[in-house]
DNA sequence: AGATCCTCCTGAACGGTGTTCATCGAACAG
DNA sequence: CTGTTCGATGAACACCGTTCAGGAGGATCT
C-alpha cells in the first residue's frame, strides 16, 4: 500500500508548473522552451512528456497558476465588481513578462485560464441577464483585458529590446494604467445600458 | 539612366507578399515559414533577408495587405460606420486562417495593421471626443474585434486538428457572428454614451 | 523469495525553425 | 575597361518541440 516510498529526485507536475512559473519571471515566453524548464529541474526534456502531453498544456498549466487568486472583490455596486475584477485579472497578466500573452493563448484554445470568464459570467447572469448574453458580455470585458494587456506588454519588451523611436511613439508612456481604465469603463457603461434595458 | 534591365528572376518585396498571402491562404501561419516562402519564389531563404530585415517585418507587410480596403462605409449614422467598419475589420481577418493572430501580433508590435484604428480613432474625433479619448474608445473596439476573431480562428482550428470535445463546448457554434455583433453593439452603447456625456 | 508489473526517467535521434555570413555574378557608372 | 553596388547563393549556427526504445527501481503478487 505505498502511494510512496522516499522517492526523491522524482518530480511532480506541480514542481514543473513552479519551475517554469521561475524562469517566466525571468525570461518571459521565450525562456519557457522544454529544455530550459527540464534543466532547471535537472531532468531530460523528454521526461516532461511523460507528466504533461504537450508544450501547449504545460502552458496552460502555467496560465491557471498565473491567474490563481483572481476574483471580483465583494463590493456592493455591481459595476465596482465587474471593474475590481478586470483589474485584478489584468494586474495577474502584468506580473510576469509576456503573461498576457500566455493566458490569451490558452484561453484561445480553450485549455484553460477560464475561471475568470465564468465569474464574469455568473456576476452577469446574477443581474438579469440570460446565460447567451452574459456570456457575451463577459467575453467582451475579457477579451479587452487580455487584448490590450497583450499589446501593453509586447509593446513594452519591443521598446526594451532597443530600436524603437521614442519620439514617434503615438502612446507617450504614463498613462497605460488610466487608459485601461477609461476603456474598460467605457464597456461597464454599455453593459449596464443592456442589463437596464433587459429589466 | 537604367533603373531597370530586363532582370527577370530578382525578386520585389510585393512579389514576396504575394507568395506569403498564397501560402497564409492555404496552411495559415504555420505554412509561412522563411523556406516555404523562398522555395515558392524559386529563391534561396537568405535572400529574403536582403528584402526585410527579418521575419517579424515580412508579417508585418502581409497583415497590412491581409486589412487592405478596410475602410468605413458612407452611412449617415455614426454608430454604423462604426459597426460597419468593425465588421469589415473582422471579415478581412476571417479571409485566411490564423489572419486575426497575424493582425494582432502586428498591431501588438507597432510594426503595422493600424490603419483601422486611426480611421476609428478620426471618426470618434469627428464625433467631438479628445484625442485621447478617441484613441481609447478606439483601442476598445479593435482589440475587442482582434481578440475575439483571434479567439474564433483559433478554436476552430484546433477543434478542426480533432480531439475536441464537441458536447462540452461552451460555444455551441452556429452563432458565432451573431456573438460578435452582439459584442459589439455593447461596445458601441458604451461609446456613444460618452460621446453624448462630453457633449 | 522470486517473478512480474508499472511508474518514471534517460539518451539519442528526427525534422524542423529563424538568422548570419563569406562569397559571387551580373548590371550599372565613370 | 575598371570599380562599385545590388541581389542572390549555399553553408553553417544555434536553437526548437516531439518521439521512442530502453533501463532502473519500487510495488504487488504468488
Amino acid at each position: 500500500m505505498g502511494q510512496h516510498g522516499v522517492m526523491t529526485d522524482r518530480v511532480t507536475p506541480a514542481e514543473i508548473v513552479d519551475a517554469a512559473i521561475g524562469l517566466l519571471a525571468l525570461g518571459g515566453l521565450h525562456a519557457l522552451g522544454m529544455r530550459r524548464i527540464a534543466s532547471e529541474l535537472g531532468i531530460q526534456q523528454s521526461a516532461l512528456y511523460w507528466h504533461f502531453d504537450n508544450k501547449q498544456q504545460l502552458l496552460a498549466a502555467v496560465a491557471d497558476r498565473v491567474l490563481a487568486g483572481v476574483e471580483a472583490p465583494s463590493d456592493d455596486d455591481r459595476s465596482q465588481r465587474i471593474e475590481g475584477l478586470a483589474s485584478r485579472l489584468r494586474a495577474a497578466l502584468l506580473r510576469y513578462p509576456d503573461g498576457a500573452e500566455l493566458v490569451g493563448t490558452t484561453f484561445a484554445f480553450r485549455l484553460g485560464a477560464r475561471q475568470p470568464f465564468r465569474e464574469l459570467t455568473g456576476e452577469l447572469e446574477r443581474a438579469g441577464l440570460a446565460r447567451g448574453d452574459a456570456e457575451v458580455a463577459a467575453s467582451v470585458v475579457v477579451h479587452f483585458v487580455i487584448g490590450y494587456t497583450t499589446d501593453e506588454q509586447q509593446h513594452h519588451q519591443a521598446a526594451a529590446l532597443g530600436a524603437i523611436d521614442r519620439a514617434s511613439d503615438e502612446h507617450p508612456w504614463p498613462s497605460a494604467d488610466d487608459h485601461f481604465t477609461r476603456g474598460l469603463r467605457i464597456i461597464i457603461a454599455g453593459v449596464e445600458a443592456q442589463i437596464e434595458s433587459t429589466r
